[in-house]
RNA sequence: GGAGGAGUUCCCGAGUGGCCAAAGGGGGCAGACUGUAAAUCUGUUGCGUUUCGCUUCGGUGGUUCGAAUCCACCCUCCUCCA
């Protein structure tokens, strides 16, 4: 369930309900592909700095454990001690990010394992069956998302196939959601927007996916090459297109400036693996710009990474030690950063919702997106 | 005291007459990262007025058109023998 509460411009401010809790949205979902955030971070950390959803993957969960070993462990909840909503990714994303492994088809994907080379078919049914064993509140269709460039007959195509897809989803978790032993029969499905860098594409896309009766919509296969003027371009396209009391989540996207103009452009739902990434490379996300904690800069500097960061690593610690931490290789760095680096993702949003309550998102967006991607200055 | 062996750029370590400012690794410095095959990957690491010049392979002197590389002596370290 998804109530928009206030507007500003196309963006929203809202409330999304689903069986593990509600989440205010604009959201941004905390990426633990493997039922854990890389960098030692678990469930636990999680509500500490302020996560609303997480997020894992079909694909890598089907590998390891197995989904059958998830459901037979209480579903992924249970599994991995968290008790808030979760939403899965569908593997729509390995089919781009692990394409040189892949082979697509009419029926499904036939992947070529990362982890031992052997044969994993996934397909429409699959990706729902393991998305129903995991448990998760929300599933996401099996999309194949297309890197950019593509051609446009590919697209074209791919986006069609894509749509054939989302029907043979939506059969399929309905039905799942009626089985007896299914592990969470409130769980929701959003459908996936394709269609590469090619308006007419997207907009046809959306109005066909619009008619199959999803809990949500995506747009997905953007910030995968594209540059981000073009992103901006096909969400202003897709958006007016998306029903307005569903939740629209631009998938994988993406930097705090892209969350802001993401917003600003009508999305309720993000996510990205970046915040955790970079934290674990040492590029540490501050209200005052971007910091690189393992540069010789900081060897001596007693303050925290940002004055006005409430994070238990600022709280605690100096970007001295910090960077000693990322010099000496200690896991502890890792642990440090990405807990900083998800805190100030979660509080961003968070400051999105209070602009957004407060009716003034538009000069939020004017103070902050810019200076956010900008190197901090000391 | 005798017999061998070894000293190379920040470190380790290749290189035994010109294609050597010198492989490779480490360390250092910097950059990238967008639904996670990422604790990964890339660049750089003698100086300068930078399609060229200068200084540098323990020290000094020599051979040669040309030396990290060959010769002499010296210094330091290691192993074995006494």
């Amino acid at each position: 369930m998804f109530q928009v509460l206030k507007t500003e411009g196309r963006a929203r401010r809202g409330v999304f309900t689903c069986p593990h809790g509600t989440a205010q949205t604009p959201v941004f979902m905390n990426v633990g592909t493997q039922g854990a955030i890389k960098g030692a971070v678990s469930a636990l950390d999680l509500r500490e700095i302020g996560c609303q959803i997480e997020l894992s993957n079909t694909y890598h969960l089907h590998l390891r454990p197995g989904d059958e070993a998830v459901k037979q462990l209480g579903g992924l909840h249970r599994m991995m001690g968290w008790d808030g909503p979760m939403l899965t990714d569908s593997g729509g994303f390995q089919v781009f990010s692990l394409a040189g492994l892949r082979k697509i088809k009419e029926e499904g994907v036939t992947f070529a394992s990362h982890i031992d080379g052997r044969r994993i078919f996934m397909g429409p049914e699959e990706s729902m069956r393991i998305q129903s064993n995991l448990g998760s509140d929300v599933a996401m269709a099996f999309d194949e998302c297309v890197e950019n460039p593509a051609p446009y007959d590919y697209a074209k195509a791919s986006c069609e196939r894509t749509l054939r897809w989302l029907e043979r989803c939506k059969a399929e978790h309905d039905r799942l959601n009626a089985q007896p032993d299914c592990v969470n029969p409130g769980q929701m499905l959003f459908g996936i927007n394709q269609g590469a860098t090619y308006e007419d594409l997207r907009v046809w896309h959306m109005d066909q996916i619009a008619r199959i009766d999803c809990d949500g919509y995506a747009i997905g296969g953007l910030a995968v090459g594209e540059p981000t003027e073009v992103m901006y371009r096909i969400i202003e396209a897709v958006e007016p297109h998306m029903p307005a009391d569903k939740p629209r989540y631009l998938m994988g996207v993406g930097t705090p400036s892209n969350i802001i103009e993401g917003v600003w452009r009508g999305i309720d739902f993000f996510d990205c693996v970046m915040p955790a990434r970079n934290a674990r490379h040492g590029k540490l996300f501050t209200w005052e710009g971007v910091i690189n904690i393992k540069n010789e800069k900081h060897k001596l500097d007693t303050r925290p990474l940002s004055p006005s960061c409430g994070c238990p690593t600022c709280r605690n610690f100096s970007r001295a030690y910090l960077r000693h931490l990322f010099a000496a290789g200690e896991m502890l760095a890792m642990r440090l950063a990405v807990l900083h680096n998800l805190w100030f993702y979660n509080e961003l949003t968070l400051r999105i919702r209070q602009a957004l309550d407060e009716g003034r998102f538009g000069a939020f967006r004017v103070e902050f997106s810019e200076k956010l991607g900008r190197p901090a200055q000391d």
